[in-house]
RNA sequence: CGGGUUGUGGCGCAGGUUGGUAGCGCGCCUCGUUCGGGACGAGGAGGUCGGGAGUUCAAAUCUCCCCAACCCGACCA
């Protein structure tokens, strides 16, 4: 490609609204526009990165036997009724009517699909498959945001594997895992797994490759001493335990005029430390008040709550909504001897007495509680939200907090889809199963964006070798026709030699070409002008080291060839 | 969906409180001089000031309504 011809519209300034590097540079370098919020048009050399993304993905889900589809990205919502998805998607789904008024769905993923198609499967003898795409998605995010890294129209690659059985989806699964580590390590994103929840799409066995960045948006538990890493949605960590006094025989109710804070009630006189203390939060689960109570100094994982009980919609309750359900205002809640609406307590306060807690009269707290004794349980569940520094489930060490992006999600589906579709088949008994199936996703943008995340310097993008849209720039110093005889002829033998190579014969200024190769990342560039020319030379710079070297003209290419494929 | 911010040529911004008919830098076009790290000079093109309504002789500027984008939270590849 002949950079005179290529439409790659590098800005000098970012545009102010970007903010994450791999947004602000992608813009710059003229890889990316932005249509609205959250929808791109990807310009050449973004669409060259897209692709090459997209194919390192496509041969590692090969190599684990993955035969690639191609399903539609519009269904009738008769599939999503049939899964009960149409309902418990909420908002997220794009919705539309066709002209006979039937309701369609724009695909979030595909396992309605995919399990349709394959009912056809009839019998244990074609199994194990792993079926692929990689295909449109659209998710009406209540926030895009981060340029490419949370958008509402994204090409994923979605993989499903489909088994007799639980050790089959074992297999399937761990295939998985071993693929995506491969694809990450390609691409040069440096990702870990990490324990997660499996969210509104269902299923168990749920994990999640993170990698590590500022500009993400989930927050990651790591044991700097074990392996044990999980989402913050999900993680838990060893708790000291508390001698309680045994306290009164039953609560005791005082006044506590002014006190509306933990904070508060600890330093109020008769009060209590805060880890002495129980937190009612009022949550409103699908349209049902209910209550969650943690300790005193924990806060409430609301995706944990979500998890425990399986709700759709999850809110805090509204002022009005708390003195309706328990005659207070927030600042004295609690959850003594409430019968009427579901009580969830996190574990952490089993067999916990003598506690501090509102008395659901304003100004009014009990003492003496005793959480088996006062509380009405309706379920015990991980609610709290691990912090930084708390001792590791495994092996006590401090745990820290990172900010991850996530860049690929597996998890165990199990039976549930294959038996809405009835895809099932015959067993070697002559009985008939439902498959067990798998679900695997890695966004392809989103890793685009990741990789810059993860490459790049004040000058701009430093592509990994892997996925750069061009893997070497011939820069001509000038444009007399020496020069440009001798750029032109590098060209061709790298051409020839299969690098993908950008010849910049643009009619500008030095500086403009070295800042514009500089910023779009090419990892190798070859600078040809008279300087060099006239002793027969020139220059091998290395984009990620800067390191440039005097070569002669007839090993430049080569030169590059080598690099390139060393790297590659 | 709650909270905050912002909408003025392609990008970055000024002007707005004190209404008077739009300006700067970069980029773009032409010519010339330059030419190894974002050149200089001269000339030029390009804007319904997010949209609508209102106030006024007059609105980028004041008022109301709407829209959009971005950032922080709740949600996901």
């Amino acid at each position: 490609m002949r950079w005179s011809k290529l439409f790659t519209p590098t800005l000098r300034d970012a545009p102010n609204d970007a903010v994450a590097p791999s947004h602000q540079l992608l813009v710059r370098g003229g890889f990316i526009r932005q249509l609205h919020a959250g929808h791109y048009s990807m310009l050449p050399l973004g669409w060259r990165v897209h692709q090459k993304v997209a194919n390192i993905v496509r041969q590692e889900i090969e190599a684990i036997g993955g035969q690639e589809f191609l399903l539609p990205t519009m269904h009738p919502a008769e599939l999503w009724k049939k899964s009960g998805r149409w309902d418990t998607m909420g908002e997220i789904m794009f919705r539309l009517e066709d002209r006979k008024g039937a309701d369609n769905a724009l695909g979030i993923t595909h396992e309605e699909i995919f399990a349709t198609v394959a009912a056809e499967l009839s019998s244990y003898k074609q199994l194990p498959q792993i079926w692929y795409h990689i295909q449109t998605k659209f998710r009406d995010e209540a926030r895009p945001k981060s340029g490419l890294l949370r958008v509402r129209e994204f090409h994923m690659k979605d993989s499903y594997s489909f088994d007799v059985d639980d050790a089959g989806l074992d297999v399937s699964f761990d295939l998985h895992d071993t693929a995506y580590r491969r694809i990450f390590e390609r691409l040069g994103i440096p990702a870990f797994a990490v324990q997660a929840s499996s969210g509104a799409m269902g299923g168990n066995d749920s994990v999640e490759f993170m990698t590590p960045s500022d500009a993400g948006e989930d927050d990651v538990i790591r044991c700097p001493n074990c392996d044990y890493s999980a989402n913050i949605e999900k993680a838990t960590a060893r708790l000291d335990i508390i001698d309680d006094e045994s306290g009164p025989s039953q609560p005791e109710r005082f006044d506590t005029p002014g006190v509306r804070t933990i904070k508060a009630l600890e330093e109020f006189d008769g009060g209590a430390p805060a880890d002495r203390q129980l937190k009612t939060m009022v949550m409103v689960l699908d349209g049902r008040i209910t209550l969650a109570v943690v300790r005193g100094d924990h806060q409430l994982n609301t995706q944990k709550l979500v998890d425990a009980t399986g709700a759709i919609e999850i809110r805090p309750a509204e002022a009005d909504e708390t003195l309706a359900a328990l005659g207070a205002q927030p600042g004295s809640l609690g959850a003594v001897g409430v019968a009427d609406h579901p009580v969830i307590v996190d574990e952490a306060l089993q067999g916990r007495t003598n506690m501090t807690t509102g008395a659901n009269i304003d100004d009014v707290h009990y003492r003496g509680v005793s959480v088996d004794r006062d509380l009405v349980v309706a379920q015990w569940a991980d609610l709290r939200e691990v912090e930084a520094g708390e001792p590791c489930i495994r092996c006590g060490a401090a745990l820290g907090v990172v900010r991850c992006i996530e860049v690929g999600h597996i998890f165990k589906l199990g039976r549930e889809y294959a038996e809405v579709f009835g895809a099932t088949v015959s067993t070697p008994d002559g009985g008939e199963e439902p498959i067990v199936m798998g679900s695997y996703g890695i966004g392809i943008g989103r890793n685009m964006a990741a990789v810059v995340e993860a490459h790049h310097d004040d000058k701009g993008i430093v592509w990994p070798v892997s996925v750069t849209p061009f893997e070497a720039v011939i820069t001509l110093m000038r444009t007399d026709e020496e020069t440009m005889a001798a750029g032109d002829k590098l060209y061709g033998e790298l051409k020839a030699a299969g690098v993908d190579v950008l010849l910049d014969d643009r009619d500008a200024r030095a500086g403009v070409k070295f800042a514009d190769a500089e910023l779009i990342g090419i990892p190798y560039r070859l600078t040809v002008g008279p300087r060099g020319l006239r002793d027969g030379k020139v220059e091998f710079t290395t984009r990620s080291t800067g390191e440039t070297t005097d070569v002669v003209i007839q090993a430049a290419a080569a030169s590059v060839w080598e690099a390139v494929t060393a790297a590659r």
